[in-house]
RNA sequence: GCCCCCAUCGUCUAGCGGCCUAGGACGCCGCCCUCUCACGGCGGUGACACGGGUUCGAAUCCCGUUGGGGGUACCA
């Protein structure tokens, strides 16, 4: 017995153990999820909650359970590098740890699919031998003359081996591909969250297992590996369920028992659209026609973009996501860097300020309930309380409403430690003021925002007056120094501020400022003026602090100047 | 077009034949607290898609209609 098929011997080993016991006793029997992106992006939530309930239900068998991480990378086209450590770090940004896979190895120590062509090969040979696979010649002109000539006579049009006029023999210039000879019969796939569907067998068609290129299409590569990673549960997006009746009919081919499979509901937006990037290309044609830009030649040059390009891009014949990062600083609110594009992908949301422990408690919540009434649900919670059962079967809307509340939520529960832990995650990949501040004086305005930000983003936005010169909103100037008797405010405050004797500490200034504040009919009428003076806006943190980190320069200086508006 | 899945407040959901004049959360609205903004507290708005069955009894079971989603690639 060579290793391969000892692996397959003991997978089917295995195998036979949990199928005989699943539901029964599902906490001792062996669990072995994966999750298997393809490298030809950045990870996206609905893959990020992909992999937290298959991380899930592997974990929740502490004894025994294993979860996979697998790099799908058979579209040579698509897939990069890049995008494959993109996926990486966003995974263990998430706190999702692997068992085996890229970077910790593991029994089969390739989990890269590129890597493993001789395997695919060998079973690729397997299939021709035996006539359960076989070489077809068409081209792609052919192929795509043949589905139209069906959609014209309203039908569906499915390539099977029997079909009048195929293409018998090779060609010259076209490289074949490999067919699977998908058996004429019915095929019932007992779903874990769908239950039990049947696909009649005059639906199949003979999908294309080997591309012309040499590589196995997705549906070979992901029944061989499952199968030889002794995968046990595959829980994937629902957009495969129909992909799954194939996949039987592979492993029966093989030979193999097929694992369990549960296909989750898919992560919709708000217009029941599916949530791909293609929202950031959404985004900002949008707001470039809200602007009622005609003519783009101005805008291609700022953006550096080629005039064609951005044409084609405003006639949706591009969503490239680069053409919207490179337009969305030349719109929108330019002075505090331009439109904000959407969040979709996992680092989105991470360069906005969400702790990864709020992304993953909202993403479990789509499409799954713990029952009760609970919201707030910690990983270990999770871990606890997860179960398939509670898998919705709807598509499930992304509330970023409630996301932006539920991180609030984290922020305001977690302690310092863990929000200046987060903090300096964030400033790793952004680059606001408070990036080069001071432990202390980030600890400081931490402090200050916990209460009052949802986004670690919108913090550091605020608190950039701290750092540099503010920009005076010229509403709040009206509102609160030029009118409302806000001159005269400021000229008490000022007086009152610069006799504080000592350190300008928060104990010396307290009282000082307690007189500020009390000036005015209403207690308070001085704080507005002062707000606008020193940081250009009427919201801030409580003015205490705020003016005790200032400091006693910046703050009279910055009163005196605005006196002199 | 064809195949498959699905259907409770705007959104995420609880509900698995009587506990439901349908519960929670987000959002939204109002009030209180208050130096702004938040936080917090209190209250309010708001749904079983429709039509037939089954049953003593249906949001819960069955059928149909409508609506939504997925698939229909040498992408995964």
């Amino acid at each position: 017995m060579n290793p391969t098929e000892s692996l397959s011997f003991l997978h089917d080993f295995l195998f036979n153990i949990t199928f005989h016991f699943v539901g029964d006793v599902p906490m001792s029997s062996l669990v072995k999820t994966r999750f298997a992106p393809s490298p030809t992006g950045y990870l996206h939530v609905g893959g990020a909650r992909t992999a937290l309930y298959s991380w899930l239900f592997a974990r929740k068998n502490a004894d025994n359970g294993k979860f996979i991480l697998r790099i799908e990378d058979t579209d040579q086209v698509r897939s990069t590098a890049e995008s494959a450590a993109g996926i990486l770090s966003d995974l263990q940004w998430l706190g999702l740890n692997w068992d085996e896979g890229p970077v910790v190895g593991g029994a089969k120590n390739e989990y890269f699919q590129s890597m493993r062509l001789d395997l695919y090969n060998k079973h690729l040979a397997e299939l021709l031998a035996k006539g359960l696979a076989y070489e077809a010649y068409e081209s792609t002109a052919q192929l795509t003359a043949m589905r139209q000539a069906a959609e014209k006579e309203k039908r569906a049009f499915r390539y099977r081996r029997d079909m009048p006029g195929r293409q018998l023999a090779a060609q010259e210039g076209v490289k074949p591909v490999v067919r699977f000879a998908m058996p004429y019969k019915d095929i019932t796939v007992n779903d874990l969250i769908l239950g039990n569907v049947t696909v009649t067998g005059s639906e199949h068609d003979d999908i294309v297992i080997r591309k012309s290129d040499g590589f196995p299409t997705y549906h070979f590569a992901v029944v061989v590996d499952d199968h030889y990673m002794c995968i046990t549960h595959v829980l994937r997006a629902q957009e495969h369920f129909m992909n799954t009746f194939k996949h039987i009919g592979l492993y029966e081919a093989l030979g193999w028992l097929p694992p369990q499979h549960g296909h989750l509901p898919l992560v919709v937006n708000a217009d029941n659209s599916k949530m791909s990037k293609r929202e950031k290309a959404k985004a900002v044609r949008a707001e470039i026609q809200k602007a009622g830009i005609k003519d783009f030649t101005d805008l291609a040059a700022k953006s550096g973009l080629g005039l064609k390009d951005l044409q084609d891009f405003m006639a949706k014949k591009t969503d490239a996501v680069e053409f919207a990062v490179k337009l969305a600083p030349l719109l929108g609110p330019v002075s505090s860097g331009g439109l904000k594009l959407p969040e979709i992908d996992v680092q989105d949301f991470r360069r906005s300020g969400y702790l990864p422990e709020a992304l993953l408690n909202f993403v479990a919540l789509v499409g799954w309930a713990p029952g009760g009434d609970r919201e707030i649900v910690s990983s270990q919670e999770l871990l606890d309380l997860f179960s398939l059962d509670g898998i919705q079967k709807t598509p499930g809307r992304f509330d970023r409403k409630k996301l932006a509340w539920m991180n609030g939520e984290y922020i305001r529960k977690a302690s310092l430690d863990r929000l200046l832990e987060v903090l300096e995650q964030f400033n790793a990949v952004t680059d606001y003021p408070i990036k080069k501040a001071d432990r202390s004086v980030q600890r400081e305005i931490l402090t200050m925002y916990q209460e009052r930000m949802v986004t670690l983003a919108e913090m550091a936005e605020n608190a950039r007056f701290f750092f540099e010169e503010p920009t005076m909103d010229p509403k709040a100037v009206e509102k609160f120094i030029t009118k409302n008797d806000g001159r005269t405010f400021l000229q008490s405050a000022q007086a009152i501020l610069s006799a504080v004797g000592g350190p300008w500490s928060k104990d010396n200034i307290a009282a000082p400022l307690e007189q500020v504040l009390a000036l005015g009919e209403k207690r308070g009428a001085a704080a507005q003026p002062i707000r606008v003076a020193i940081s250009g806006n009427s919201v801030t943190p409580p003015l205490l602090e705020t003016l005790a980190l200032l400091g006693r320069e910046t703050t009279l200086v910055r009163m005196a100047k605005a006196l002199a508006m």
